[in-house]
DNA sequence: GTAGGGTTAG
């Protein structure tokens, strides 16, 4: 038969079904219908199957035995074109069915994440139809064990399959090796492995991939030195599952040296090798390698395309990630379910809130904003991006949810100070019986910390997570240190740090220092820092909070001494930055610079601003600005301050019942803090900043943060 | 005519 069909022309079917309609090339023969089947069901060309299938139902030839053949065919055909329920109509009509009409329909149901329907249809096809299985029913079977984690019935199938001899069969035998793997009953998968003589590449894939799904590294590993003693030549797919291996371990030169070395071999290196290979250098953190692998790579699909996304985003390119999507569509390649989640993220992680809104309708129209891991990127970004009214509706209106779900929406609400908005989710989250993680419970802490819950946190620390079987680490007990902190009882908290045994880390540490800021307890807070300092000699933010305390208390001494302890340290002061979308542009502000094209009219603005809030009790906060100059200048250097241009600019250029949102790269400053609770109390909007650590929500006055932050 | 192991997310 001529090759017909070039990728990409639709009309190619048409044209088959034409060629195969000509007299000389009529479908006569019960083997040409079936050859045809087979070719469209192998290439899933529905169009040309269904074409085939009219054809049948017009001739009508009815002998029983070929028709249970050609149905056969046809059942294969649907399931291949993700049609099972058609599939499984043709089934059920079938007045006569072979063992191949049962194994056509399960392995249907199987790949179609039904493996449970398999395990139904066997006992019906063993009961009712009294049909002995074969090793093909018995491979399908045993997958659908794997899959499900049905370990009984796999074991039962072990007993068949030793009985009736098939564990001979090396596809039995892989399934069953494989069975074991999934389900973590490594000593039955090695003795299944070992039992036959003479090795098999598939079923020491299934078991290394079994290890390390369950994340026991340490023997997948043991058991690859095992294939290299035992000559074991690895395949393609054992270089992905390696290559994954590298990657998980953030192992560069490893590697390196198993690309060095398969590149030696006659490896074919396929869509999946060649995305592994990306996977390893992204998250190895070499963005190039990744880059040149996927510029060089012949088969690119879309999980290459997301997966050179992913390594751009992993590694802080988030521009770029976003970027690529337009390649890849000019290049006519369809996202799927992971690259919106990715480019969800990137755009959460540049609070591009317009972009995330694009992606979005964009999900919406390409069908997949269904999929948990879109909606879960979802909330993350309008979580992110300041939107928390819009993560909400997407968390409403999820049809599934898992785990994540649940935790992006708390944390969301934590990160924006509404404590008792996470709280709530987290009871729903119990009463519909979702299991809580260790991230729940950071979101779940930080939210008893907002609202002071002291004692609730305590509980939730010492009971719940013990009931539920989750170990405490370091990030819950800085949530305590957190509780305490903004409950005011520092002693307690430094108490708590210093009989707790574990380790801590350089964030919680901040985190009293921030608490020791906040309260003003200088003394406490100087001390603190000192830790700090040692632990992490470059931050900034440990400096200018040392330095503010300082000129607090009028210390004049001190702010000069951490001065010059900068210099000495050659750290530079990032210069606060702020940036505003409005409408398709991005506006950034730097402080005291005036590279805006507008400029003069916005400090115009931002001193009507401040002129407006001082009656309602805004007094410039002169003692935080470190520069020698006098009161006056100093007032003025305030409010060149990047957030407050961004405000200003904002209530120039928004309609007024739009709210005003803000990202900061540095922490809030306490003199823009407080600014921004009377500007939007006195122009009644609300002002939505994300700084470096959270977000407020300046209202009437008020901030979210009740500041404390 | 039917069957086995693999890549991308939070």
């Amino acid at each position: 038969m001529p090759t017909l069909k070039r990728p990409g022309d639709p009309l190619a079917p048409v044209k088959l079904a034409q060629f195969l309609l000509k007299p000389k090339h009529k479908i006569s023969s019960l083997d040409d219908s079936i050859r045809i089947l087979k070719v469209a069901a192998d290439t899933k060309d529905l169009k040309l199957g269904k074409i085939i299938h009219a054809q049948l139902i017009i001739s009508n030839q009815t002998s029983t035995d070929t028709d249970i053949t050609r149905t056969n065919s046809l059942i294969s055909l649907y399931v291949k074109c993700d049609q099972v329920s058609i599939a499984r109509q043709l089934f059920d009509r079938m007045r006569k069915r072979n063992v191949v009409s049962w194994s056509a329909l399960m392995a249907g149901y199987l790949h179609n994440d039904h493996a449970l329907e398999v395990l139904g249809l066997f006992k019906s096809m063993v009961v009712v139809d009294n049909i002995c299985p074969n090793e093909y029913i018995l491979t399908t079977v045993l997958s659908s064990c794997s899959d499900s984690g049905r370990v009984e019935e796999g074991k039962q199938c072990h007993g068949f399959v030793l009985k009736s001899g098939m564990v001979f069969h090396q596809y039995v035998k892989n399934a069953l090796v494989h069975m074991y793997s999934r389900c973590l009953e490594i000593e039955g998968a090695m003795h299944v492995l070992n039992m036959i003589p003479g090795y098999d590449i598939v079923s020491y894939n299934s078991v290394v991939n079994g290890l390390l799904e369950n994340g026991h590294l340490k023997e997948a590993i043991e058991v690859l030195s095992m294939m290299v003693d035992d000559h074991v030549t690895w395949d393609s797919i054992t270089y992905v599952t390696i290559f994954g291996l590298c990657a998980r371990l953030k192992n560069l030169r490893l590697g390196l040296e198993v690309h060095g070395r398969m590149l030696k071999t006659e490896v074919e290196c396929n869509a999946y090798v060649s995305s592994a290979i990306i996977d390893m250098y992204g998250k190895c953190g070499r963005i190039i390698n990744a880059m040149k692998m996927f510029g060089c790579f012949q088969t690119r699909n879309v999980v290459s395309w997301t997966t050179v996304m992913d390594a751009y985003f992993q590694n802080g390119y988030f521009e770029e990630a976003l970027n690529l999507f337009s390649k890849m569509r000019l290049e006519g390649v369809m996202p799927n379910e992971y690259t919106f989640a990715i480019l969800l993220n990137s755009s959460a992680c540049l609070s591009a809130l317009r972009h995330g809104d694009l992606l979005h309708a964009s999900a919406e129209k390409s069908g997949l904003k269904n999929h948990i891991i879109v909606g879960n990127a979802l909330i993350n970004m309008y979580t992110k991006s300041g939107n928390i009214e819009a993560a909400n509706k997407v968390f409403t209106n999820m049809i599934k949810r898992n785990c994540i779900t649940w935790n992006a929406m708390i944390s969301g609400y934590s990160h924006h100070g509404l404590g008792k908005e996470a709280l709530n989710v987290f009871q729903d989250m119990l009463a519909v019986g979702e299991c809580p993680d260790h991230v729940t419970f950071v979101g779940v802490l930080s939210a008893c910390a907002h609202l002071g819950l002291v004692q609730q946190g305590f509980y939730y620390l010492n009971h719940l997570m013990k009931q539920i079987g989750i170990e405490p680490g370091v990030e819950h007990y800085t949530c305590i240190v957190k509780l305490l902190s903004r409950a005011g009882q520092l002693d307690e908290a430094e108490n708590y740090m210093r009989s707790v045994p574990v380790k801590w880390d350089v964030v919680a540490w901040r985190t009293l220092l921030n608490a020791s800021h906040v309260h003003r307890k200088y003394s406490l807070g100087r001390r603190i820092a000192e830790i700090v300092v040692a632990m992490d000699p470059n931050d900034v933010g440990t400096y200018i909070l040392l330095s503010n305390m300082y000129a607090k208390e009028r210390r004049w001494d001190g702010v000069v001494k951490m001065r010059k302890l900068m210099r000495d340290r050659n750290i530079k002061k990032e210069p606060g930055v702020s940036w505003v979308e409005i409408r398709n542009t991005t506006h950034v502000f730097i402080s005291e610079d005036s590279l805006h094209p507008e400029s003069s009219q916005i400090c115009k603005k931002v001193g009507e601003l401040l002129a407006m809030i001082k009656p309602l009790g805004y007094v410039p906060d002169i003692a935080a600005v470190l520069h020698d100059v006098e009161d006056e200048q100093k007032e003025d250097y305030l409010s060149y301050h990047s957030e407050k241009l961004a405000i200003a600019y904002s209530l120039m250029k928004t309609p007024c019942e739009a709210p005003i949102r803000v990202i900061k790269n540095l922490r809030m400053c306490d003199d823009c803090h407080s600014a921004a609770k009377l500007i939007a109390k006195a122009t009644n909007r609300m002002i939505i900043i994300r700084d470096a650590n959270r977000f407020h929500h300046f209202k009437d006055g008020c901030c979210s943060c009740t500041d404390y932050w």
